[in-house]
DNA sequence: AGCCTTTGACCAGCG
DNA sequence: TCGCTGGTCAAAGGC
């Protein structure tokens, strides 16, 4: 039979293209004041927990990754990893007297997780 | 137009 | 030697 009959069929359903930023991987992209730009995401079997992985998007920052690692049963818990060095000021600023005052530095404690092997 | 995000697959190193 | 894992890249679509 002509396929442009039957009345409506065999719908291609075009709605499912592919899955559109739901956002919903993980619990926020937290923002230290630099920007990021996600390029992968993986379960860790090894400790048990999601790992996603960002780039800083900085030209002279390629070398800047941070990883974000969250428990699969605590969204809130985030460990943030930074590896490289930043080459370039805050493309945003965090405030205004986050770099005078001692306000600024809390990511730094951050930057002190630990790297067990 | 550019930029961003998401998923899958591939590769490499190690034990 | 093999298997496994972790890590990165690419493509597509949407705003
Ligand atoms: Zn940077």
């Amino acid at each position: 039979m002509t396929e442009a009959q039957s009345s409506m069929n065999t719908p291609p359903q075009p709605s499912s293209t592919v899955e559109i930023r739901p956002s919903n991987v993980g619990p926020a992209i937290p923002e230290d004041g630099y920007e990021w730009r996600k390029y992968g995401q993986k379960y860790i079997s090894s400790i048990g927990k999601n790992r996603s992985y960002f780039k800083c998007r900085d030209k002279n920052c390629r070398v800047m990754k941070k990883k974000v690692e969250w428990s699969p049963s605590d969204p809130s818990n985030l460990r943030i990893v930074y590896d490289g060095t930043h080459n370039h000021p805050s493309p945003t600023s965090l405030k205004e007297d986050e770099s005078l005052t001692s306000t600024a530095k809390q990511y730094d404690l951050a930057n002190q997780v630990l790297r067990p092997s």
